[in-house]
DNA sequence: GTCAAGCCGATTGTCTGACATTCTTGCAAT
DNA sequence: ATTGCAAGAATGTCAGACAATCGGCTTGAC
């Protein structure tokens, strides 16, 4: 059994370097959502041709961080409460699932550089600064789900939770939201500690559903 | 709240009529895993320009239907058993809830249309097509999944199902694997026909696990 | 005969330019 | 106000081109 070690470096293209631009910029809030993404515009923007920049929009199209109505173009989806709710039930089953295993089986250099994520995260909800709050945060469950020994879990959660990208950064700047979120990362954090995958599980879930209400009251009070 | 009706035809593009034809193509195996897709050859044999095609691979590539290396080009991702087993362990969290919110919320009609999906299972299971066979039972699953009250999870279970499409082609030619297959599915519809949530939870994760060891079986023997 | 170096064809990454089709928008007419 | 039409903009698709890169083959050295 050959390991297969991944040690192909990969060139940096045109179109990846444009999907990691675009999708950054979805994520940041940089389009509205609904809003129109006007091909010979974002060329200039990019500095790249045309082709390039449409493989580029396939691939997220694909991603379904936009939409492509044929004729009318691309456009960032106006993600409904109706399709939030179904992600964030997804996003539970999954990263519940991730949380319990990760619990019994996360290593203890790995367990260290979780408790790091949430300190940085501890830092970022004390400040004002929402983007850098979802940028910890995110952090911290990339490493849970790295370590809960099922790299497909990581992959279709990380998809879900970008396409939830635009309540992440409007909850967390809801009142006490970043505090109250800190302490319940924390209660995951020491339940993985512990080894107590049940602790981890319960703790999981209750953070999903919080965050969740909290993006229904960011949703209704914004619009 | 207004339906929205999604009553927006969508012009067959290119782009689409491609992306589906290159699908359709791997689930039924006509590309070996690990084999590369060569685009000037693609493109004479499906009548396409370059670019369009390109763009189809992209899709794909998000997919996870095919791989793209920089300057080498896309390929049939050959799937690791590691891999696979990722993808069934996520398959049946996903195929589990969905079957037990099934149960509690399908329609009658939708029921109909599940039964009538069973029995032309059966009536493949006796014969020896085994495409028959994967595409009748791909349909048993989706009426699952379209009712189960989350399109998220349908979505999800959708992209993880083609992904080892190769596999279910081969266990199903598995001696016996078709009637055993028929058995579990009968019960996952029982339980669902009762309305019996817990019985519809623990039938679907049953199927599965088999569905699993058959894959396992026929990837030992196979290479 | 084996192994390494280097060359060459094949393939991909990317761009430019072009044109038909379709959508949008503004205006005129009823 | 609504309808119909026309101009402009944007997209879908193609053809062709060229540099960069990869894989295989030949060649040469030992």
């Amino acid at each position: 059994m050959t390991p297969d070690l991944n040690l192909r470096i990969s060139p940096r293209t045109v179109q990846r370097e444009t999907v990691d631009k675009l999708r950054l910029a979805i994520f940041s809030g940089l389009f509205q959502p609904g809003s129109r993404l006007v091909e010979s515009q974002l060329c200039t923007q990019l500095g790249i041709s045309r082709p390039s920049l449409r493989e580029a929009l396939r691939s997220l199209e694909a991603e379904r961080l936009i939409e492509i109505v044929p004729n009318r173009g691309p456009s960032i989806p106006a993600l409904s409460w109706e399709v939030a709710t179904a992600i964030y039930e997804v996003r539970e089953l999954l990263e519940v699932e991730a949380a319990g295993r990760c619990a019994l089986r996360i290593s203890p250099e790995q367990l260290r550089d979780l408790e790091k994520s949430l300190s940085a995260f501890e830092e970022a909800a004390s400040s004002n600064d929402s983007l850098a709050q979802v940028m910890t945060a995110a952090d911290f469950y990339s490493i849970i789900l790295a370590n809960c020994g099922n790299p497909i879990l990581e992959e279709v959660h990380r998809g879900l939770v970008a396409r939830i990208s635009f309540f992440r950064g409007r909850s967390m700047s809801l009142d006490g939201r970043a505090q109250s979120s800190l302490a319940e990362m924390r209660e995951i954090f020491e339940s993985i500690a512990a080894g107590d995958e049940k602790a981890a599980r319960k703790a999981s879930k209750q953070h999903v559903l919080k965050a969740k209400a909290a993006a229904k009251i960011s949703m209704d009070s914004g619009l």
